[in-house]
DNA sequence: CCGTCGATTGTTATCGCTAACATGGATGGA
DNA sequence: TCCATCCATGTTAGCGATAACAATCGACGG
C-alpha cells in the first residue's frame, strides 16, 4: 500500500480512501491511484483491514455436514449471493445439530470477526446455541425457530405440504398417509401441520403418522409397512429421498405407482424427475431463500436495524407421473 | 490479551507464548495464564494473528458450485478434517470451471492470506488457473491434472471403472456399453480408460462411446437410444445419476433391469441403494480423499517440502441387484 | 481585503497479535 | 569465587490497514 501511495504520489491514507470509495477525493487523484494499483498489481490485505475495522468481509455460515439436499443447495446458493455482494463465505459444518458443537462453530466464526452469521438451524437444539451470539453481530437463521426474534428465513413448508396433500385429495383419494421427517425438525412439524390442515379441510380424519428420518432407507422401512396395507392409496413423503425408498418398497410388494398407490415428495431434488415413476413433488426455491438471507444480513450489517424480520419463501408444486386416481 | 496478562501478572508476550505452546514457559505461569484466560473468557483475535504472522489458520477451498455428489461430499469431508486439525475452511465456489473465475476465487483466498489452498480441479481449464498461485502458498489439487507437478489427490477412477466393467463381463455379458461423463473431465477420461482396458483384456471390441454430462437427464437421453438396441445387455454409467436416467428410459421401453439389461453406476450416492432396482456401483472413499488432501497440505504448511506427491485412493465395488446374467 | 468554511490531502495513533532482541537470575564448570 | 550459559520473562517494533485529527488551499461573503 505504501508502494502504491509512493507511485501515485499521495499518502497511504488517500489510497485507503480511494479503496473504500470515500467521497472527498478528486477524480484526478482517484485515477492516479487506480493506475498505480493496476501497475503494481496491488491487492489489499484483508487481515489488516479486519484488524483495523474490527470486522472482516466474511460471512460465517453454520450448517450440518450432511449430504441432505436442502442444506447443501442453500449453502451453494448463499455462497453465490455473498460473492455477488463482495463478501466471502466461511463455512463451519457440524456433524450434529446439538447446542455444543454449534456454539463452538459460532465461536470460531466470531474469532475471525465475521461480518455476519447465517445459521441453518432446523432443530430446537441448534437454536439454543444462538443465545450466545453477541447483540452486535448480525445474525440470520434459516429454517430456524419461528418463536425466536432473530431474523429468519424459511421456506413455507406448511403451504407446500398443504398443496401436496390437496393435490392427492383432488385426484380422488379418500385420505393421504404421511411419512414424516424427524420430529425435532421444524420442517417436519410444519409439513405435518400442512398435511393435517389439508385433511381437516377435506373433512377426513388423519391416518396415523409414519415417522422416519430423512433417508431413503427409513422411507423404505415405512414403505414396507404401507405396502402391506391394501387400503393405502396415497402417500405424501416429507422429502424425495423418503419417497424413493417408499416407492422401492411398494415395487417389491407388487404395488404399482401410480396405479395402485400415488406418491408425492418434497424438495424436487434434480434426480426426482427420473425416479420410476418420475416423482410429483414440491419445489422450494433455495436461491430465493439464500438471497433473502443475505438481504436481511446486509441490512443489519449496514445497521438498518430491524429485528425480528422474517421472509417466508413460497414453494411450488411440480406435477409428474407418480400421482393418479385411486384404483377401482 | 492485555487484560489476561494483567490478571495473570505477566507480560502480554508471555500470554502469546502460552497460546502458541512455546517451550520455555514455567508450568506455573502457564497455569496462571490459562486460569486468567478462562476467567475472562478470552479468545484470541485471529485477524490480528493473521496480520502479524502473514498467514491465517484458514484453508481456502475452491470448488464448483453444483449439487454434484462427488464435489459436495468431498467438501464436507474436507471441512471435518480441517476442523480436526485446528483449521477453518473458507469456500469459494464457482459456477463454471473456467480459468478466469477460478483465478478470481484463488485471488480472493490469497487476499485473506489463507494457510493453504485446496482446489477441486477436475477439468483442464481449472488447472490452468493454478499457474498463478505463488510458490510459497501450499497447494493441493483434488481430481486435478495428473501431468501437473502439484500435490494431487484423486480417486482411482480407472481401477474402479475397470472393476465395474469386469464385473459385468464376469456375469456373462459379451460386451459392455459405456455412458460417459463430459469429455473435458479427467474423471470421465479415466473412467473411459478403465472400461476400455477391461474390454481389451477380455478380448472384445469396445462399442461406441455414448457421451453425456453428469445429469440424470442426459442419462435418460442416452438410455432412450440404448433401449432401442435389443443387443445391448450391459451398460456401465459414469455415475449413479446417469444410471438412474438410463434405467428410467429402459423401463419406459419395457426393458427390465437386470433381466434384460444390466446396469452399473459410479459414486454410490446414498440413494442408489433404493433405486429400482438397487444399483450396483463403485464407491469412492471421499473421506479418505479429503484426509489425504489435508495431509499433503499440512505437510507443506509445516514446510516439509516435497513437491509432486500424489495419493490415489482405491474405490470399492458395491454389488446390488442391477446386474444379472444376460438374457437367453 | 480578510476571516471562515468546506473540500482535499497528510500525519499520527491504533487495532491485537507475533518476532526479535534485551534483561536478569539461576546453574554449573573451572 | 567467577564467568559463561541457559532459561524464563519483559520490552520494543512492526504486520497493513483504518480512524481521528491536523493542515493546506481556494472560494465566498461582508
Amino acid at each position: 500500500m505504501t508502494d502504491v501511495a509512493r507511485l501515485a504520489g499521495v499518502s497511504h491514507q488517500t489510497v485507503s480512501r480511494v479503496l473504500n470509495g470515500h467521497p472527498n477525493v478528486t477524480t484526478q487523484t482517484r485515477l492516479r491511484v487506480h493506475a498505480a494499483i493496476t501497475e503494481l498489481g496491488y491487492r489489499p490485505n484483508r487481515a489488516a483491514r479486519a484488524l483495523a475495522t474490527g470486522r472482516s468481509q466474511v460471512i460465517g455460515v453454520v450448517t450440518q455436514s450432511s449430504t441432505l439436499y436442502g442444506p447443501a443447495a442453500t449453502l451453494t446458493a448463499l455462497q453465490q449471493a455473498a460473492v455477488a455482494h463482495g463478501y466471502t463465505v466461511s463455512v463451519e459444518s457440524v456433524r450434529d445439530l446439538d447446542k455444543k458443537p454449534i456454539t463452538e462453530a459460532i465461536g470460531r466464526h466470531l474469532d475471525q470477526r465475521v461480518a455476519g452469521l447465517v445459521v441453518i438451524a432446523p432443530v430446537e437444539s441448534a437454536n439454543a446455541a444462538l443465545d450466545n451470539v453477541p447483540d452486535d453481530v448480525p445474525l440470520v437463521t434459516i429454517d430456524g425457530d419461528r418463536r425466536r426474534t432473530t431474523e429468519l428465513v424459511t421456506v413455507d413448508q406448511e403451504a407446500g405440504s398443504h398443496a401436496a396433500t390437496r393435490h392427492l385429495l383432488e385426484a380422488g383419494h379418500r385420505t393421504v398417509w404421511h411419512v414424516s421427517g424427524p420430529e425435532d425438525w421444524f420442517d417436519s412439524r410444519d409439513r405435518i401441520a400442512g398435511w393435517r390442515r389439508a385433511l381437516a379441510e377435506a373433512g377426513v380424519e388423519a391416518p396415523p403418522l409414519m415417522p422416519a428420518d430423512w433417508s431413503a432407507a427409513s422411507g423404505y422401512r415405512a414403505g414396507q409397512v404401507l405396502a402391506r396395507m391394501t387400503d393405502v392409496t396415497a402417500v405424501f413423503a416429507a422429502n424425495d429421498h423418503l419417497a424413493l425408498g417408499i416407492m422401492l418398497a411398494l415395487h417389491e410388494r407388487g404395488r404399482r405407482v401410480p396405479e395402485d398407490v400415488s406418491v408425492v415428495g418434497f424438495d424436487d431434488v434434480p434426480e426426482s424427475a427420473f425416479y420410476i415413476p418420475p416423482l410429483t413433488t414440491v419445489r422450494p426455491d433455495f436461491d430465493a431463500a439464500a438471497a433473502a438471507s443475505l438481504d436481511l444480513l446486509l441490512a443489519q450489517i449496514y445497521s438498518e436495524k430491524q429485528r425480528g424480520q422474517r421472509r417466508i419463501i413460497p414453494p411450488r408444486l411440480v406435477v409428474r407421473r407418480s400421482v393418479g386416481p385411486p384404483p377401482g
